[in-house]
RNA sequence: UGGGGUGUAGCCAAGCUGGUUAAGGCAAUGGGUUCUGACCCCAUGACCGAGGGUUCAAAUCCUUCCGCCCCAGCCA
């Protein structure tokens, strides 16, 4: 997809196969300036910058979608690159999976990924010219030192006292930084700007510091590494990235950024922020992640619940979801405004409704027994795995266009799906009331069978043989249509059942207290639930939408004869809605 | 209390070089359709953080105030 400005808030990709149509937005509009401006030879060259510390998650999705996205979109290119430089936090482990997740939301980067480290002795280069220019020296205070001399928010900082180095020694002085000859902390080389900048980033940032740390990728070459404001800047420039996009907190960092382009004279990139992605219901943090992690809340770092992507891969949302989620949620620069889980449980629906096949599950199960039904008899039904109205099977589907379901005497049905006691507005079955079971026959309810301690354990039914395939030849009609599974061949399989992690957004958080006290302790419920034999082959990775109950995947802990399914999302239910309602 | 940002319906978000009936989506609600109470279709909502001012005319310009976010890592 190219950029035309003449049909710029194009969306007309009819071919429904595109990646999701995208507005205009503050970032897409200041692009059409440069390029209507001819700004970088009218070149886009962006890149998406993770630190290999941890796992991408959603958030991450927007800023990848928007990099990407924006290079497709004008023709250009994106750059993968990893941002390295603290070898203390930084794994290869990383690196892969962070590769893997990009590449499965649909993107692929120009050229081999890059990293920061790639330019350690390019970087050390400008290191030397800045200080030749005076505009660096080597600071030898401790780290307290620099910190309790920064000044605060109202007051000015202190100038060090190694402020005045002359070139020569602060030019002798990093080298042997450098070299290896001084004990970690006890150097480091900083920006010469202004200690009284009311921008705190600008009072004599620290660029270099000595830390002997096996670097991931340049293990042990190094004892000096550069910080972020010196290497990211650098970076772009070196890849002559046209447009720096990043998020609101670094947006006090862009006056350093600029700064250290303009003082070494190299190409300019120019940095844009936008507003970080938060989403209710979950946490977004790396930090909150690690702790839900780590303190065994969950399973790993792609438990189906967690916001990673590897965990929404597990859960089953579509990489096409998640583009469209990002899409739809738009760019600017409000900060701390939280998008509703509702929207993304929205875009997956939307993408798994034209994909996935339908099958019956019944996830709590409870026997009915159609009394005038012969014993013994089974009956093969053909259904269809995609509804007609819906325009059949898609594209991607290789698979036949129905499947036989088998009926009998004894099935299982939703226990939902029964009221002894049923308001006038309960549309499925109780005594005396006729439904119809899915392309199979209506039935109605003559009683039920208790345990002692009153629970329904069986419905008893009788059905209506002139129903066959789910009509009356009479045209009468029922109100409700129940999904079922023939007691004698529902194949057991566990279906995870997930909910939010959070009653809501992280941002509503108390700061400070500890975030993991307002989990849902029923974010993960377990069912024993009975398939129709049509899925009992069902392979990990496979989503197929549960009738009535909503979009299911097959996990990796799936094992032919004992299934395990995720639940995705489930399908909207305006009846429970309804009666949640009534009832509080 | 320094500096940098930001504030449009429940949520996200256009519009902001002044004049539009203030886009669109999600959610919600009502209705239609329906062998998934799903999907689909139709309908319903804001006077633009607050107060002044400029103007024939302001969400759009000026001003004052208020709220919220970011910055005092040798993290990114």
């Amino acid at each position: 997809m190219t950029h035309d400005p003449a049909s710029a808030p194009a969306s007309s990709g009819s071919s429904g196969q595109d990646a999701p149509a995208v507005s205009r937005d503050f970032i897409r509009e200041m692009i059409d300036k440069d390029m209507a401006a001819g700004r970088y030879g009218g070149r886009v060259h962006t890149r998406f910058p993770p630190e290999p510390n941890g796992y991408l998650h959603i958030g991450h999705a927007k800023s990848i979608c928007l990099n990407f996205g924006v290079a497709r979109e004008y023709g250009g290119k994106c750059n993968l690159r990893f941002d390295d430089t603290n070898p203390a936090k930084e794994e290869t482990e990383y690196v892969e999976a962070i590769k893997a997740d990009v590449r499965w939301l649909g993107f692929e980067w120009d050229g081999p990924e890059r990293y920061a480290s790639d330019y350690f002795g390019q970087l050390c280069e400008y290191a030397e010219a800045l200080i030749a220019k005076g505009k660096a020296y080597v600071d030898s205070q401790t780290a307290d030192q620099i910190r309790d001399t920064r000044g605060t928010l109202t007051e000015p900082g202190v100038a060090s006292p190694y402020r005045g180095r002359s070139v020569e020694e602060n030019l002798d002085l990093f080298r042997r930084m450098r070299a290896g000859e001084f004990p970690d902390g006890s150097h480091v080389l900083r920006a010469r700007i202004d200690m009284a900048a009311p921008n705190m980033v600008m009072r004599d940032p620290v660029l270099y510091r000595i830390r002997r740390a096996r670097h991931h990728r340049t293990g042990d070459a190094w004892c000096i590494y550069p910080l972020y404001d010196f290497a990211h800047c650098l970076s772009d420039s070196i890849e002559g990235i046209t447009h720096s996009l990043c998020t609101l907190e670094f947006e006090n960092n862009r006056e350093i950024y600029d700064w250290l382009l303009a003082e070494l004279g190299v190409y300019r990139s120019r940095q844009t922020e936008f507003a970080r992605l938060n989403i209710t219901h979950t946490v977004l943090s790396k930090r909150k992640l690690i702790q839900l992690v780590q303190g065994g809340h969950v399973r790993g770092w792609d438990d189906p619940r967690m916001p990673t992507l590897s965990g929404l891969r597990r859960r089953g949302y579509p990489p096409e979801a998640i583009r469209e989620f990002c899409a739809r949620v738009g760019m600017s620069r409000a900060a701390g405004t939280v998008a509703e889980y509702g929207l993304l449980e929205f875009c997956v629906r939307e993408a798994l409704n034209r994909t996935s096949p339908r099958i019956m599950a019944v996830l709590d199960p409870v026997r009915v027994v159609i009394e005038n039904y012969p014993e013994g008899r089974t009956e093969w039904f053909e259904m269809p795995y995609f509804p007609e109205e819906g325009g059949g099977a898609p594209a991607s589907w290789t698979g036949p266009e129905t499947r036989a379901v088998p009926f009998g005497r004894e099935l299982l049905i939703e226990r939902d799906d029964f009221r002894e006691d049923a308001p006038k507005k309960f549309f499925r079955l109780a005594p005396g009331r006729e439904v119809r079971l899915r392309y199979a026959y209506f039935v109605t309810c003559t009683g039920v069978v208790k345990n002692e301690a009153g629970e329904v354990t069986e419905i008893r039914c009788v059905y209506d043989p002139a129903t066959q395939g789910g009509d009356a030849p009479d045209g009468r009609k029922v109100k409700g249509t129940l999904h079922w599974v023939s007691a004698a061949h529902g194949v057991p399989a566990r279906a995870r059942l997930y909910e939010h992690m959070f009653a809501a957004a992280a941002v509503d958080a108390p700061e400070g207290g500890d975030f993991t006290d307002t989990l849902n302790p029923g974010s993960l419920r377990i069912a024993q639930a009975r398939l129709e034999p049509a899925v009992a082959d069902a392979k990990t990775g496979d989503v197929v939408q549960f009738e009535r109950l909503g979009y299911f995947r097959v996990d990796e802990d799936s094992r032919p004869g004992n299934l395990v399914f995720n639940r995705t999302v489930t399908l909207k239910d305006a009846w429970a809605r309804a009666e949640q309602k009534a009832g509080s």
